[in-house]
DNA sequence: ACACATATGGACTGATTAGTCCATATATAA
DNA sequence: TTATATATGGACTAATCAGTCCATATGTGT
């Protein structure tokens, strides 16, 4: 079938290091050495299998995108109750507050502030993972409404629109390293909005 | 009194124009060459008025306070009712959505979001200036209560932080071009947890 | 066995980074 | 007028950046 030297590693592992590496510092600030460090392999592989630094960056983005909606799905079907995986979701990032994780925020919105404004294709990319959020959260309130736990008449994209916005809101507070209690209050206060 | 030859530059507006860098760029992607070039100064006379890069944006994020958090006091004090101050702060930010100015976002939840993680003074002053955020809505709520606004038994600091995590979300939708008719019915949203 | 195709290590590139240094300019105090 | 103190322009540095290139390694198909 295919000719020539087979790759000795493992490309799915390795964009999952270069995902690591983005989340943990950012687009600009995560160098290529820092980078090929963690993936475990030499420069030459690297431009040979994803490109240049930019389509990683796209590479790392789309999985963990598809990683975090598939993960968010998943539960969202098992989950008895649509509001309740909400409110789950909700609380248990508001908990984080004063741990290590809370430092690392979520790479999709992390990609948002750092590069919302440019106008090149990781941003537009990141434009659509934030979409992506939204449109899970937008289902995740259908189904509320027909479970009854929502009033039918209200406006569901209104309302998934303003769930992101919580989400966006309640990682950069835990960045910022906001009192816990605070934080789980208003996470508290977010969720009200929903009854 | 002084000896020696005096500054050419005015030391405030310079660090006026470093602000805006990075306001516009953030903090690593602003590089010296754009801050000299911005301030119209010469490298020697940036390191001599400021120290370093780091300094300088010290300055520049207490300026943005600064900036920021007096001419909300004075807006707040102006305004006939704390919570019309509330409602119009967010909703003029929601209209934003679409514009040029909101790719720009907010210097102070900016550098949460890009700083937030590491340990330095950089970050520590970010944490302030959230704090200092969280203050003025603490004060307006304290004031809405006063005024029969919002009922006396909430909890005052809760909904402080939780108006603080609604900003930096709007900011971060804006960001990331959000639908600028969903981001005003979000922002909305926001605003109904007060009444 | 051998030709071929792809992978890899690592040296290299030119650009850019934050920061330093020194000669010179320009003011004030005596 | 002269000594002194500070400011400034600009050359310079060592490190780092993303990306390229080539010799060599290591497989597969014939």
């Amino acid at each position: 079938m295919t000719r020539g030297r087979p790759i000795a590693f493992s490309p799915d592992e390795a964009a999952n290091a270069a995902m690591h590496v983005f989340w943990a510092r950012g687009y600009d600030s995560a160098s290529t050495r820092d980078l090929l460090k963690a993936m475990k392999i030499s420069r030459s592989s690297l431009y040979q299998a994803f490109g240049n630094k930019e389509q990683l960056f796209l590479e790392a983005l789309r999985r963990y995108r598809g990683n975090l909606i598939d993960r968010l799905n998943r539960r969202l079907e098992m989950s008895p109750s649509a509001i309740g995986f909400l409110q789950e979701l909700f609380m248990e990032t508001a908990m984080e507050a004063g741990s290590e994780r809370s430092a690392l925020g979520c790479l999709i919105f992390n990609s948002a502030s750092e590069l919302g404004q440019r106008g090149d294709i990781a941003a537009i990319e990141t434009r659509r993972s934030v979409q992506a959020i939204t449109a899970l959260f937008h289902e995740a309130v259908v189904r509320s409404q027909a479970e009854g736990d929502i009033a039918p008449d209200r406006d569901a994209l209104a309302l998934a629109t303003y769930l992101t916005l919580g989400m966006a809101g309640l990682r950069t507070l835990l960045k910022s390293g906001a009192d816990p209690t605070q934080t789980r209050a208003a996470a508290e206060l977010l969720l009200d909005t929903l009854r």
